[in-house]
DNA sequence: ATGATCAATGCAATTTATTGCATAATAAAA
DNA sequence: TTTTATTATGCAATAAATTGCATTGATCAT
């Protein structure tokens, strides 16, 4: 289970909400750890119980309260003393290559125009992650030195993806032919 | 939820048990799906009670009985409507990532230590999805053309795996400089 | 004016997955 | 000879994730 440490790598870097979590699960963490707002939530609750955040409510004006968590020095401990540790090898479950496994039973439209929707997903998501390369790649030295490590999470992301999208064209020029 | 349609596909192809179904996916599947066996017996419980499948036992010598279950009409129909549907995009949750993401708070031995420790294991499956795919290539076009879709499938895990040798070589190197 | 989206959070119920424990016979290896 | 691996299955408890439903006030588009 490393929801948890994942939300306490975030709150690490700088105290957020569950909707601040949320959109970054979403969007730049996206394609490493994803998670449904419920599950941010209640992972909080239970954090905070276990002291390994605070939480503080701020009140805005034409806004709902939002609450900001802040990690706490047990915190900080608990996510060394996770980082010290190996962590298990990845799980995948692939839903679309289990259709294709046995596509057989179906026609091959049907599996083109399954391929041609995920390609749609992962050339913009591609897109998105280069985008922020180029972002981090004006950066200066230093900064660049400072932001190596997630950069090196981005780059997972952005070979994955090329990866996926050739495997996607040759598979669909399989198809047709 | 496609463990269930995952079970049904194999169960498509021929008659197994449980135990059968758990080698499948620890071995050729495991790149795109897993499972646990505790998880597999009991879906096979759901399905067969759900007369998506039928069972029949089989007294064995030596070696404790096995229970060979076999997918129904009623369990091609349910596998064929899944089929016929749309799947959500793969979910990712790589904690290794996370690890990386946050890893200014541990040292480098300790990240490139498990990142080498998890280059061995993609090597290994690298080269296992190597062997079935050359096995593959010296089947007759017949054949091939047979199982074009599982090979498409094999392809997945080959780029796959070739792109996070590729990243993770590339993060080494990142590290140690 | 009406519906849609965004901001922000939550409860409750259900479904899925994991962990721990348990059995039992055979064969092969240390 | 003792331990380990393989074959084969399962229960029970817990943990984690998903689904459905619900609120509130603002803004934005039709």
């Amino acid at each position: 289970m490393s929801l948890k440490h994942a939300i306490l790598v975030l709150l690490e870097t700088e105290p957020s909400s569950g909707y601040d979590l949320l959109k970054q699960f979403n969007n730049s963490l996206g394609y490493f750890w994803n998670a449904k707002h419920q599950q941010i939530y209640q992972q909080l609750k239970l954090l905070a119980l276990d002291g390994l955040i605070d939480c503080t409510t701020e009140e805005q004006q034409g806004k709902p309260d939002k609450k900001v968590y802040k990690i706490t020095k047990s915190g900080v401990g608990e996510l060394t003393s996770w980082l010290s540790n190996s962590v298990k090898p990845n799980k995948i479950n692939d839903a679309l290559l289990v259709k294709l496994y046995g596509g057989h039973l179906t026609n091959n439209e049907n599996l083109l125009k399954e391929l041609e929707d995920h390609l749609l997903l992962h050339k913009t998501t591609l897109i998105q992650l280069r985008q922020i390369e180029q972002k981090y790649l004006k950066f200066s030295p230093e900064v660049q030195e400072k932001y190596k490590l997630p950069y090196i999470t981005l780059r997972r992301g952005i070979l994955g993806e090329e990866a996926w999208l050739d495997w996607a064209l040759e598979s669909i020029k399989m198809i047709k032919k």
